[in-house]
DNA sequence: ATTATCTATAGATCTATAGATAATGC
DNA sequence: ATTATCTATAGATCTATAGATAATGC
């Protein structure tokens, strides 16, 4: 990636594990209100690593927010892809993405929370989900299944939707509450898209991929 | 209102006017990128009123800034209220506030910078906006105008739908692309709600109430 | 020998308060 | 006489850097 440091010997590895603890820090951090008003100091003792070595990979904690942020919807992303690469309705791609997101409180609490916390700012920067939503929204539209008037807006409502309800299922809901609010999101979204009710309740009933752990083959590329 | 102190004499007034100097600057910066991060000291300099003066208003900077977008989003939504009182289709009712929020970069735009930047923290709050569309989305529910399933949700997602096109419409657009952006987020909305598309086109393409001075004479109530 | 991490600290903030000054009420 | 505003400052942060220590490469 942009890695200005190799990882191919020991001391690579080492400056990365400490960064990764950096940006672990700041992803607990991010997960709290008000988690961007730590203190350097703060983020170093949670990374447990000395104060210094903060200057060591970030000038600033913007950076390194910024950092976590990036890496947090990057990771979500990838797998997203990684999950519905075998779908073939493309409308169902799309409702399967919504659905997982919406369903994060519960399966990744702490990256639920980052992105409520962090909103707008990131969910639509050029990295993470937004690409990744616009492209399966095209899809559909171009197989017919979506009508879209213009892309943009719709991404914005898809994105700013999304990032609604995640913020309404706050804590201490249990799953299937937060399920039925995801399933019941993705499909205000098709609907939204004019999908037909009976298409779009039969898609937002399927069942969901398990996310499982990172297969220990990396994919080929 | 929750004033502890009252505006009957002089006294009551001057210390009025330095509270209002306070949450006028805390506003501006609001309306800022990063503007929570300003110092007491600049926002003290702001509102060109004395260091001290501060703490006879507000205890930290957090309810200053509470304050500020409390009361601004209060504002808009009198406003709304005031101009939707007679539309008679709650569709339309809903259809307008939506449009004419969206389109606060045009027509106010620090109070939309304001909203970007708070984000859902605020709009989901008691207070503010998130009321009066839930009241709204019931109201042409029950007029059998909307479906709607979950009003949460349905609540959750026009709310987020909103801040996407407002964070989506950024600087330097043109009233007319912001008019645009606003009737398309609306139409999208009335689709969620399976308003029939040719409705839909016909509320959204409605010329809009313009907001006009304050009334010079107040309103009964 | 080189590179990263850690400790300690100087200098620059920033908050909260105390006391002086100004404005209003009676 | 009372109440609000303003000025000045003590004490508590917090950032950024310099120099010491530890780990790795050769």
């Amino acid at each position: 990636m942009s890695e200005a440091h190799d990882t191919e010997n020991r001391g690579g590895r080492r400056r990365a594990r400490t960064r990764a603890a950096l940006v672990a820090a700041a992803c607990e951090l991010l997960a709290r209100e008000n988690g961007t008003e730590a203190s350097i100091q703060e983020i170093t003792d949670l990374a447990d690593v000395g104060f210094g070595s903060f200057y060591n990979h970030f000038p600033t904690k913007t950076e390194l927010f910024g950092a976590a942020i990036a890496e947090t919807l990057e990771e979500h992303g990838a797998m997203l892809d990684e999950l519905t690469a075998d779908i073939d309705d493309p409308a169902e791609v799309f409702a399967t993405g919504v659905r997982m997101t919406a369903r994060l409180p519960t399966t990744h609490p702490q990256m639920a929370r980052i992105i409520c916390n962090t909103g707008h700012t990131y969910l639509s920067a050029g990295t993470g989900l937004a690409p990744r939503a616009l492209r399966d929204i095209l899809a559909a539209r171009d197989a017919g299944r979506f009508t879209v008037d213009d892309p943009a807006v719709a991404l914005a409502c898809v994105g700013g939707a999304l990032l609604g309800v995640l913020n309404l299922v706050g804590a201490g809901r249990t799953p299937r509450a937060v399920g039925r609010a995801a399933d019941q999101l993705a499909h205000n979204l098709l609907r939204m898209f004019e999908v037909p009710r009976e298409d779009a309740e039969r898609i937002c009933a399927r069942k969901l991929p398990v996310p499982g752990r990172r297969s220990a083959f990396p994919l080929a590329r």
